[in-house]
DNA sequence: TCTGGGGTCCTAGGACCC
DNA sequence: TCTGGGGTCCTAGGACCC
């Protein structure tokens, strides 16, 4: 067996990714729910699946994106709380700040995973394995959280090893050893791969990486495409194509901002179905507006009973970011694809094309834009205020613009003076 | 088992243009 | 008069991720 080398140069990449983040986090705010079967995500009868479990919980099977109600089967015992997504996110943030003290270059790749580059940073952490150590120890310090971190010459490698680092651990693969590493394990492991590619991979006797790794790379493109040959490198440990190839830290912007509502009951009822959209656009229309984002393209999301789900999507001359522009679009596109009667599941209202400015037609409908805008941006701080279900702006279409905007810019009695 | 909500990326076909 | 070829935009669906 020849001796592995090691590479002259290569890069060193940390995957921090915390451990059972949501369930952590509820255990901030209820140490009594420490060591016990929790499942985050909703109540036991509801509709819906597990966000996040504990590791408790997962021993009787339980895991993330199971239907709740299953959980309930499989793990009686266990407690059942809701999601709260602002805690979440504030958690995310003092994890970031952790991160960024710790190297210039990190790039969150979801709510609580991020990649550090940590090339070159030797002779100020350390090598790879102390360093590690030190971000872990600060991390549970600063944030009372536990965080598993993969260390690896390429993203694949980081991610990778911090999911076998689980729970609360450090793993290091030596540059050289990459194949060796990802050999032994299932093919499902790696990012990308989920359970439809894992199934055509078996049918052709393919389980492990390593198995993987001994096809040709040709035989790989020629039945997988682009994608195949994009795998035949990832069996070996590299970056390989995509998202994955890109520097670490990378301004990487939205491309799309989206709402949905699955009912507790399915409906047929045209007003109510309406009114979900309405709301829909509204949230949509808002976060839109928060980051200073136009869209061109307006797409419904449409699914039934049966689970049947269609998309239907509409560009727009002249990008917007005005809830009754989103919701006029979204209300034809359902009225033109909705089946009068079909019993609805989940209405769904998406928004994408950005653009950093809206085009002004001409200065009339420009100069209506602007009140607008200023009468919806009202609106949202009255939100903040006063919660979501105090300001219906885009829904009052009964009034006129103008009568809205004068004096009383939410078109609520009494409250204009919140700004 | 009876299947959330928020995203990203890829494919493929048709329209349209040169 | 039996039919090119490439590029871009748009739409729909689907795999995948957390």
């Amino acid at each position: 067996m020849a001796a592995s080398h090691q590479p002259a140069f290569s890069r060193t990449i940390f995957h921090v990714d915390m451990d059972a983040f949501f369930v952590s986090v509820e255990e901030l705010y209820d140490p009594s729910l420490k060591g016990k079967a929790v499942v985050v995500g909703g109540q036991r009868h509801e509709r819906g699946v597990v966000s996040a479990a504990s590791y408790e919980a997962r021993k009787f099977g339980v895991h993330s994106a199971l239907p709740l109600r299953t959980a309930a089967k499989l793990c009686p015992h266990a407690i059942f709380v809701n999601g709260h997504p602002e805690r979440y996110r504030e958690c995310s943030e003092k994890v970031y700040k952790v991160l960024t003290a710790f190297s210039p270059q990190v790039e969150m790749a979801s709510i609580d995973e991020a990649y550090l580059e940590m090339t070159g940073t030797a002779r100020l952490h350390g090598p790879p394995m102390k360093a590690a150590h030190k971000l872990h120890h600060r991390m549970k310090e600063e944030t009372q959280l536990n965080c598993s971190i993969g260390i690896g010459s390429s993203r694949l490698i980081a991610k990778v090893s911090s999911a076998q680092a689980k729970p609360n651990g450090v793993l290091w693969i030596v540059p050289g050893e990459e194949a060796k590493f990802l050999a032994p394990l299932d093919v499902r492991e790696i990012p990308g791969v989920g359970k439809v590619m894992e199934s055509h991979l078996h049918a052709l006797g393919i389980k492990k990486v390593g198995d993987l790794a001994r096809l040709e790379e040709s035989e790989l493109g020629e039945r997988f495409g682009k994608w195949g040959l994009a795998l035949a490198g990832k069996a070996r440990g590299e970056d390989a194509g995509g998202w994955f190839d890109t520097e670490v830290g990378a301004d990487i912007s939205a491309k799309s901002i989206s709402h949905e509502h699955t009912y507790n009951e399915d409906t047929a009822d045209a007003n109510q179905l309406e009114a979900t959209l309405m709301r829909l656009s509204e949230m949509v229309g808002r976060r839109l507006r928060e980051a200073n984002f136009y869209a061109r393209t307006i797409q419904l999301k449409l699914r039934y009973k049966d689970f049947s789900t269609i998309t239907r999507a509409h560009t727009l001359p002249a990008a917007t970011q005005l809830d009754g522009e989103i919701f006029e679009q979204a209300r034809t596109l359902f009225r033109r694809n909705w089946k009068a009667g079909r019993e609805v599941r989940l209405l769904g209202v998406q928004a994408s094309s950005f653009e950093a400015q809206a085009e002004q037609i001409d200065l009339l409908e420009g100069g209506q834009q602007q009140r607008w805008k200023n009468a919806l941006a009202a609106a949202d701080r009255l939100r903040d205020k006063f919660g979501e279900s105090s300001v219906k702006l885009a829904g009052g279409m009964r009034g006129t613009f103008r009568e809205r905007t004068h004096e009383n810019p939410s078109g609520l009695p009494g409250k204009s003076k919140a700004r």
